[in-house]
DNA sequence: TAGTGGTCTAGACCACCCT
DNA sequence: GGGTGGTCTAGACCACTAC
C-alpha cells in the first residue's frame, strides 16, 4: 500500500499509528510479531521494536513477552507538564516578574507536613514563605518547607535576592518526586497577599520531592 | 569505578544519573561523546546511545549534532500524568461509581467553545452535561461540547446507559489534544450539583482532542 | 517448552552544524 | 571540514511467560 522507500521507524511508527486509529487492528486484537512486521516493511527487527516501544511508551499497546502486542482496550490518555521554573514562566508571558520573601525561620513543621515526608516531628525545618508577581500583580503564593539536613549549604543563601523555587531546582539534584493538583478557597489572609476576593478560588499545586517539600498556592 | 559486570543500557543510564545529581557533571558542561563513553563502559555505542537518549527525553540533557551532550541549566520538571475513564479512576478508589446523564441536545455552541475549536459558529453541535458518582457521594460534573461531524455513528449512542467520558475514548481515535487546569468558584446551580456550598472551590479540567472538545468541572 | 519481546553487538552511513 | 549524534542492519542471546 503506502510504499515508503524511506524504512525508518517514525514512517513505521505512522503506519502503525494508523492501523490502529482506523481499527485495522481494533482495541484488544494482538498485532503481528516484530519479525513479521520487519518482513512486510522490509527492515531489519530493531527498527520495528523501536517503532512499536515507542507506542507502547504512549499508552497505546500492551507489549508482553511471549504474549504478544496487544492494542489497549482503554488507550490511556498521557499528558506530559513541563514545571518551569516561576520566573521563566512569569517571563514566558512576557510579563516583569517580580518576587518578595515574606518569612523565613527555622522550626518545627505541623504534622501533615513531617507525616508526608516521612521525617521525625521534632525536625528542625526551614519555612519559607514568600510572593511571586507578574507585572505587579500577584501570581502566586509559595508556601515551603524545607529539610535542611538534606540540602546542605541552604543556611546560607539569601533567599531575599533568590527565590526558593529557582535556588533549589538549580542546587538541589533530587531522584524523584510527587506532585498533586487541587482547588481551595482561598482565606482571609491569602486572599489579600493574593489581591483577590475572600473565599476566591485558588489553584493548587503540591509538591514533594526527594526529601524536599514545597508545597504552592 | 562501579564496576558492573551487566553492561545493560540501565545501569549506564543511572551510572550517568549519578554523575549528574553529583555535579560531576555540572550543569552546562560538556558530556564525552557517544564513543568515548562506550569504550569506558565497555559497550557498543548504540547501548550508550540507549541510556543518554532516555537523559534527554527525561529534560536532563540537551544533545545536538555537532555540537554534543550537554547538561540542561535549568533542568526540566517533567511530569507524566495518566488520564483514565472515569469510571476506572472512581473504582480505583474502591468505590462505587454511578452515572446520570442531565442534558442531552443538539444545539449551537457558544463562541468561547466554538473560536477556541476552530469551528465555524453555526455549525450544530451535540452538547452533553452529566454527573459521577462515587458511592452516591458527587464526584465530577462533565460538560461536553462534541462535533457531529467528527464522529460518525454518535447520533445513535444512548448516552443515559453508558457515558460520554467511556464512549468516546473508545470509539472515538484522536490523534492529538490539549488541556488545562484551573480553579473556579462554583455558581449556585453547579454548587447544588456537587452537593458543595455555593461559592466552593472546583478543580476544572479543560480538553480539547482532535475534533471534539470537553470540559469538565 | 517454545514463542515473544528486550537487549546487546559491531559496523556502517548519514544529517547536521560548529569551527 | 570534520566531529557529533541519529539511525539502520544482521545477527545473536536471553528473560519472560502463556500454553
Amino acid at each position: 500500500m503506502n510504499e515508503l522507500e524511506t524504512t525508518s521507524w517514525r514512517s513505521i511508527h505512522l503506519e502503525l499509528l494508523r492501523r490502529i486509529n482506523e481499527r485495522q487492528w481494533p482495541p484488544g486484537s494482538l498485532l503481528p510479531n516484530e519479525a513479521d512486521l520487519a518482513a512486510e516493511f522490509g527492515c531489519a527487527r530493531t527498527t520495528v521494536n523501536r517503532a512499536m516501544r515507542e507506542l507502547a511508551d504512549a499508552g497505546l499497546v500492551d507489549r508482553r513477552r511471549r504474549a504478544g502486542t496487544r492494542v489497549m482496550l482503554l488507550p490511556i490518555s498521557r499528558v506530559v507538564l513541563d514545571i518551569p521554573i516561576i520566573r521563566l514562566e512569569v517571563e514566558q508571558r512576557h510579563a516583569q516578574w517580580r518576587y518578595t520573601l515574606l518569612e523565613r525561620q527555622v522550626c518545627l513543621a505541623p504534622g501533615r507536613i513531617t507525616s508526608r515526608l516521612g521525617i521525625e516531628r521534632d525536625t528542625p525545618m526551614l519555612h519559607l514563605t514568600s510572593m511571586h508577581f507578574a507585572d505587579n500583580h500577584p501570581f502566586l503564593h509559595e508556601d515551603r518547607w524545607i529539610n535542611p539536613a538534606a540540602v546542605p549549604g541552604i543556611e546560607a543563601v539569601d533567599f531575599f535576592t533568590v527565590s526558593a523555587n529557582e535556588w533549589l531546582i538549580q542546587n538541589a539534584p533530587y531522584t524523584g518526586g510527587d506532585i498533586a493538583f487541587s482547588a481551595m478557597n482561598a482565606d482571609r489572609a491569602l486572599a489579600e497577599l493574593l489581591a483577590a476576593p475572600d473565599g476566591a478560588a485558588v489553584f493548587v499545586v503540591d509538591r514533594i520531592t526527594w526529601n524536599k517539600t514545597e508545597p504552592i498556592t
